[in-house]
DNA sequence: AGTATAGATACGTAGGGGTC
DNA sequence: GACCCCTACGTATCTATACT
C-alpha cells in the first residue's frame, strides 16, 4: 500500500484499542508523521508505477515559475541529502508559509484532493488540523520547529513532481479498500453506511460499549460564550477563583472554562500575527480573500477568535499588553490575574515596539539571509516576500489601521469599564490601557 | 463529502520556590 | 549557585461536530 510507500501507517494506538478516549498527541492514531514520506515520496518513487497515471493531473513543478505562485528555489531532498526531515527544519531558511499553502491549495483543488488524505498521506496530521494549517499559516518566524515541520513537507511535496499522482493513487486505493469492505461487509449482512471510509477511521471498530465511553462533546452556547469572552476582556487570564466563579455561573467544568480561555488566548493571538502581517505588508492569506479576520467577521458573529477584531483584539494587545511576540516573561510570574489587567509593565511601549519591531525585524529568526541553502522566501515573487520580509523600519502601519486600533480600545474601555461597574469585584483603578 | 470550527489534550518550557 | 519539583502557559494537534 501506499501507507508503506509513504512511510505512512495507522497503527493502532494502544489506548485507543483499550477504548480509553486517549488524546491524539500521546498516541497519535493520525497519520504516522510521514517523515520518511517526504523522502520516499520524493527520492525512492520516482519510477514507480503511479507517474504512468493520471493524464489529467496537473503537475505541480512545472509551475513554480509562474508568477506568484513561485515557491522558490527547491529544499534539498531529504533522503538525497542525507537530511532527516527534523534537520531540515533546523536548517531550513524562512519559508514563506502563505506562499505555500496557497500553493497547496490551489494544487489540492485543482487535482480534486482532499484535506484528509493530502494531511495524513503527506503531512502526517487530520484533516482539521491541515484545514487550519492551509487557513491560518502562522508566519515562519512564529513557528516553532515542529510547527514548521508541515511547511517543510508541504514545500517538499509540492517540488516532487510526481507528488499528485502519488497522492491520486492513494485515493484510488481507499477507493477500492471501501467498496470491498463495503462489499463484503454487505455479503455479511451488515451495512457500512455509517460512513467509515478511508483507513483511518480506527475509532469506528471500536465497540459500542468503548464509543459510551467518550466524553460527549461540550458545546457552549452563544450566551456561554458571550458570557466568556466578557471575562476575557476583564481577564485573559483568570485566577482560580474567578475560572471557578465563571464555571459555577455558567453550569461548565472549571475544566472547560480552563480550556476556553487557553484557546481563546491562543486563538486570538493567531489572529493577530495574521492581523499584524497584513497591515504590515498586505500579503498573507487575506489577499486571495482567505484571510482569517476577513472569514471571521464574514462569520458574522465570529467564534474561533472572531472575536478578533470585533471585540478581543485590541484591549489585548493594547490593554494588556499581550504582544504578538512570545509575552509570556510579560505576564508570567504571578497571578496573571492581577498584573494583566492592571496593564503597569506589561504595557511599557519598549515592549510594544520590540513586539512590533519583533515581527520581521533584523533581530527575529526570519533571519533574513538565513542559511542560503534553499531559501524560499527569498527566491518568493515580491508578494510573498512582504509577508515576512517586513522592512526593519518597522511596521509602518497606516494611519487608518490606528484609528481604527484607537476607536478599538475606546470601545473595549467603554465594555471594560461597564463591566467593571457590574462586577465591582476588583479594584479597576490600577487598571491602564 | 469535504471543509471549517472549537473544545480538549500532550508536550515543552519558563519561572518561582524549596532544598542542599 | 545548582538542582529539582511544581505550576502555568504556549504551541501544535486531535477529535467531534457544524457548516457548505
Amino acid at each position: 500500500m501506499y501507507s508503506n510507500l509513504y512511510g505512512l501507517s495507522h497503527p493502532v494506538c494502544p489506548a485507543q484499542a483499550e477504548g480509553t478516549p486517549k488524546t491524539s498527541a500521546s498516541c497519535s492514531p493520525a497519520p504516522e508523521s510521514p517523515l520518511s514520506s517526504a523522502e520516499e515520496s520524493v527520492n525512492g518513487l520516482a519510477g514507480d508505477p503511479l507517474a504512468s497515471q493520471s493524464s489529467s493531473i496537473k503537475p505541480l513543478s512545472e509551475d513554480h515559475s509562474g508568477g506568484e505562485s513561485q515557491i522558490g528555489t527547491p529544499l534539498p531532498v531529504p533522503g538525497h541529502s542525507g537530511l532527516s526531515i527534523q534537520e531540515m527544519v533546523a536548517m531550513s531558511p524562512e519559508l514563506d508559509t502563505y506562499a505555500i499553502t496557497k500553493k497547496v491549495k490551489e494544487v489540492l483543488t485543482d487535482n480534486n484532493l482532499g484535506q484528509r488524505l493530502f494531511g495524513e498521506t503527506i503531512l502526517g496530521l487530520t484533516q482539521g488540523s491541515v484545514s487550519d494549517l492551509l487557513a491560518r499559516p502562522k508566519p515562519w518566524h512564529k513557528l516553532s520547529l515542529k510547527g514548521r515541520e508541515p511547511f517543510v513537507r508541504m514545500q517538499l511535496w509540492l517540488q516532487d513532481p510526481h507528488s499528485v499522482e502519488k497522492l491520486m493513487d492513494m485515493k484510488r486505493l481507499e477507493k477500492k479498500a471501501y467498496m470491498k469492505r463495503r462489499l463484503s461487509s454487505l455479503s455479511d449482512g451488515h451495512s457500512v453506511d455509517g460512513g467509515l471510509v478511508g483507513p483511518d477511521y480506527i475509532q469506528g471498530s471500536q465497540s459500542p460499549g468503548q464509543q459510551q465511553l467518550k466524553k460527549p462533546r461540550v458545546v457552549l452556547g452563544p450566551e456561554e460564550k458571550e458570557a466568556l469572552k466578557k471575562a476575557y476582556q476583564q481577564k485573559p487570564y483568570p485566577s482560580p477563583k474567578t475560572i471557578e466563579e465563571l464555571a459555577s455561573q455558567l453550569n461548565l467544568k472549571t475544566s472547560t472554562v480552563i480550556n476556553w480561555f487557553h484557546n481563546y488566548r491562543s486563538r486570538i493571538r493567531r489572529e493577530l500575527f495574521i492581523e499584524e502581517i497584513q497591515a504590515a505588508g498586505g500579503v498573507g492569506p487575506g489577499n486571495e480573500g482567505g484571510s482569517p479576520s476577513l472569514r471571521g467577521s464574514k462569520s458574522g458573529e465570529g467564534d474561533s477568535c472572531d472575536g478578533t477584531e470585533s471585540e478581543g483584539t485590541v484591549e489585548t494587545r493594547q490593554g494588556l499588553g499581550i504582544g504578538l511576540e512570545d509575552h509570556r516573561g510579560a505576564c508570567k510570574d504571578h497571578d496573571m490575574e492581577a498584573e494583566s489587567e492592571a496593564g503597569g509593565s506589561n504595557n511599557s511601549p519598549a515592549e510594544l515596539d520590540c513586539i512590533t519591531s519583533g515581527f520581521a525585524g533584523p533581530g527575529s529568526s526570519c533571519g533574513q539571509g538565513g542559511l542560503g541553502l534553499f531559501s524560499l522566501t527569498e527566491a518568493s515573487s515580491s508578494s510573498s516576500a512582504s509577508s515576512t520580509n517586513i522592512p526593519p523600519s518597522g511596521p509602518a502601519r497606516n494611519p487608518r489601521d490606528n484609528n481604527l486600533r484607537k476607536k478599538k480600545a475606546a470601545n473595549l474601555n467603554n465594555i471594560i469599564h461597564r463591566l467593571e461597574k457590574a462586577a465591582s469585584k476588583e479594584d479597576p483603578s490600577e487598571w491602564e490601557f
